[in-house]
DNA sequence: TAAAAATACTCCATAGGTATTTTAT
DNA sequence: ATAAAATACCTATGGAGTATTTTTA
């Protein structure tokens, strides 16, 4: 059996004719019916009764039809929601993002994205550290990696990186902190502060980039604390338990009891963009798109 | 698009290899890849990401399977329900019945139609006016009537009626009547009662046929009460308003205060099965061969 | 008898087969 | 180098066309 023995019984039922039927399908009378019989051949039921006068169906030509309709329709169904997903209209992404930038640049990313493709269902993961989120593209649990430079780049040869952009870094501090009055920070300027970080070496890039930060300005930072969360963090600083250095973006997220200062410094943290190197998804390629066109703007 | 070219996809993306896929579908290679590159070129949609090592779907071949799944489940589905429909297991069917039968021959027969056709939808009507039970079969609200012999056979062209079988009378009493005494009651002996009746000359079959029988005895029958159910018609002889004469399966509607005796008199009252003459339904056959099972037991 | 479906036959489009090439690992 | 899909080409089944017959209202 074939679609094609669907769509002539639909055809046949819906005109009660074999000739009108033949004539909307832009075919000769007598292959039709050679195809009707052909069908309720091979299903071994009558499913129209036929007089010269005219055509009508028989209970199981009824239901028959009823399903037929169904599956015509199923078909047509399916073909078109896969061209949708084929040209990436519709479908399912994850997207992991760093904790420095969850609160900044995700929420303006997910606001742009179901704007931009409200077919797609996105799901989003904040606060996933760089490493962790290498896995997780690897295995497929996130399709797009919001991540910061990671030391063994020669690791990823099956991800595609790019730098979205370059972030300037500035110190968090707590309200009545003496350096809060300060203008621009220098990094020398915290020798002496207690400092708190992303946790883990070698998990987190922000822990990495801030001691590199301190080393280079001459001295071995005192960790005072180690965090998992971005917003633990600011909320530790605000809490007067110590300063932190973080990415600029961090700033956006508004904790009473925590300022920020610029930090006077040349060195930029890049927020790369990874993926794996092998998806060539037409849905990737437009989050992709749309996640630059949010980063211009 | 056919349906070949859903099975075939299948089973590609069953066996992610279209050599195997080709050999499961008992055909070579190569007009495999063919007709699976047919579908893709048709939805305009890649469903199959090929590697020479290995074949896997592609976003779009994801949904679209299982799609495919669910319509040639559907296919085969529409097609045994279509086959027991036409062999009768399945489906639905009305059945009147007039009020003489209501209470003894119709809940059997709902019980016999359960357990043999357990498929069937069927639904019944009690209480019918024979003449309603016509109207009713022509215009398809029912299909099999169980029915008194009306004048007008002739006018039945287009129904096919058979006699089921030949019901003897009987006459309902109060429980203290003076003929209630008697072990047979003839018809002359209630030249005096007032009679209780179905109601309607020429609608109900029971009125003309009690009405022939006293005029046959040689007197006009007194009318004291029509009704239109046989459950009401006994309850008002059981409340003392007057006697009837019923079939005698009525005697099986067990009513406190009526009793039944058998009516001295050869005639006989038919019950008789119609159906519509072009009726020529498995479903309506099978049910027929049921309810004449039920007659002889 | 007239309208419509079924039959008889013919033809050709295309599904499917065989042989070979291309491709990616 | 090798396994597997794609390509090229061929064959033949069967879907569709034309002419005609059969059927039944």
């Amino acid at each position: 059996m074939e679609l094609r023995h669907l769509r002539y019984f639909q055809a046949v039922a819906d005109e009660k004719h074999f000739g009108r039927a033949a004539a909307r399908l832009h075919m000769a009378q007598p292959p039709l019916s050679q195809q009707i019989r052909q069908l309720e051949g091979e299903l071994g039921v009558d499913l129209l009764h036929r007089t010269t006068r005219r055509v009508d169906l028989t209970p199981a030509g009824e239901a028959y039809l009823v399903r037929v309709h169904a599956i015509l329709q199923a078909v047509d169904a399916a073909g078109a929601e896969a061209q949708r997903i084929g040209q990436g209209l519709e479908g399912r992404l994850a997207i992991g993002c760093v904790g420095s930038a969850t609160y900044s640049l995700l929420p303006a990313l997910a606001r742009a994205l179901r704007a931009q493709l409200p077919g797609v269902d996105f799901a989003f993961r904040g606060e996933m550290l760089t490493s962790d989120q290498v896995v997780a593209l690897r295995d497929g649990s996130i399709d797009l990696a919001l991540l910061r430079p990671s030391g063994d780049a020669a690791g990823h040869a099956d991800l595609t990186e790019q730098v979205l952009r370059q972030e300037k870094y500035v110190v968090a501090l707590p309200d009545g902190h003496r350096l809060a009055t300060r203008s621009r920070i220098r990094v020398a300027d915290l020798r002496d502060e207690g400092l708190i970080v992303h946790s883990g070496h070698g998990k987190s890039a922000m822990y990495d980039a801030v001691v590199g930060l301190c080393r280079e300005a001459g001295f071995e930072p005192v960790i005072r604390h180690e965090v998992a969360e971005t917003s633990t963090l600011v909320t530790f600083v605000a809490a007067g338990l110590g300063v932190a250095i973080v990415p600029e973006p961090v700033s956006e997220l508004v904790v009473a009891g925590a300022v920020h200062r610029p930090l006077a410094t040349r060195a930029r943290i890049d927020l790369v963009v990874a993926t794996r190197a092998d998806d060539r998804s037409a849905l990737l390629a437009r989050t992709l798109c749309v996640l630059r066109k949010q980063i211009v703007a």
